[in-house]
DNA sequence: GTTAATGTACGAACTAGTGAGTTCACGGTA
DNA sequence: TACCGTGAACTCACTAGTTCGTACATTAAC
């Protein structure tokens, strides 16, 4: 009778159903934390009901999982995007950190999950064994950059991928997660787009000064 | 009848009993947050009761708001222990970088509390008349060593206290704030004793660097 | 004896999770 | 093609257990 039609409503859709808990959980956790999220808040604000989530969940600590799963796995696009092979090794650097930069700047939801899972001493991570050793994609061509910069002759001998990238995340973490006490103390935004280009242009020079000291 | 023994076990102290319950509520609030922690645990680990959490605070949230402001307090000892004017401008600024990675590893509850306080956006902490625009005391410091450091040349011109606080901040903020992710995603435990030394130079020359390039 | 401090028991509201029944899509079958 | 069996997707109402906060009684101190 009625024709095969993908694009019509469709009352009854296992992933579109899905995918919406999960977009509506990623916002209220983010929100609110773990403990603070709260599951038939999620169901109102979601076009299914509470028994839904524990139809496909199980229960609040796995959809918070899955969660964090979907937004991990958003940042593997990153690593694509360095161009690692055709820069300089100082310019590919900069290019790095200003896209670290970017990235986490256009995600602040990703930030408040990490922050609020470092609270919880990474224990629900710990739980994924998606996520668990996921090493970030972004160290590959760091470790590249980082190579070539000191065969050159150009960058420190001692210099260590993962103490880099600690830098650049540490640079970028913090100016979101903690521009609110920062904010109330100091009285600076450390988002306000009038410094942006300030903060970005920092970063760089901040790596490669340290980098090519000496 | 009994004589003024102020060292003897008192029965009733106000004093006393307001400590013990701050003390008990710090590290309730740093261990599970806000909303994770408990009053009726809170009241079980104090020795008095619950009713004396309610006669003395209020409730939940003006507890919490005490913790923050007994936790913030305990920082402004950092500022006297600089020795600013006796050293050289690069000596006195990795004197700085050091006390502040020192300070900020031997508090690991205050830098939790302020993860805490960012997740709700620093809306308790904006309700304290006392934290509200209490600038963080190493700032005077930082202030005057980086004006030596330009008047004698050795430092670029654009340096701004700020912008030099906030990077020793977040590299030291992040080392605890992100370690559970961190260890979980790179297997690299950033608070590992046999690192200490390592991460603590690399922060006064990743300073230093920046600030004496070119 | 008056007031500050303390102990106990309780309640109203909330919260994660579930039991049980209903509707829909779909493929086989007479 | 009309019917039916089946399992997945879905709804609704309910509960057992928490959690913050408080009413009320009690005790120590001056």
């Amino acid at each position: 009778m009625a024709a095969p039609s993908p694009e019509a409503e469709r009352q009854r859709d296992k992933d579109r159903t899905r995918a919406d808990i999960l977009e509506v959980a990623t916002r209220e956790f983010a929100d609110k934390g773990y403990t603070g999220a709260r599951v038939d808040e999620i169901a109102a604000r979601t076009s299914t009901t509470k028994r839904m989530i524990y139809y496909y969940f199980g229960g609040k600590e796995q959809l918070y999982i899955a969660v964090l799963e979907r937004a991990y796995s958003a940042i593997r696009a990153l690593e694509q995007q360095v161009d690692v092979e055709h820069l300089a090794p100082e310019d590919a650097l900069r290019q790095l950190a200003a896209l670290t930069f970017d990235h986490h700047e256009a995600n602040p939801d990703f930030i408040r999950l990490v922050s609020i899972e470092n609270i919880h001493r990474a224990e629900h991570l710990a739980q994924s064994e998606v996520l668990a050793g996921l090493a970030d994609p972004a160290l590959g061509g760091l470790t590249r950059i980082l190579e070539r910069g000191r065969a050159a002759g150009r960058f420190r001998a001692d210099a260590d991928p993962l103490d880099v990238h600690m830098i650049i995340s540490s640079f970028c973490v913090f100016r979101l997660a903690n521009r609110y006490t920062f904010q109330a103390i100091f009285g600076r935004d450390m988002l306000d787009p009038a410094r942006r280009e300030h903060y970005r242009t920092m970063l760089g020079e901040l790596v490669i000064d340290y980098l090519t000291a000496r």
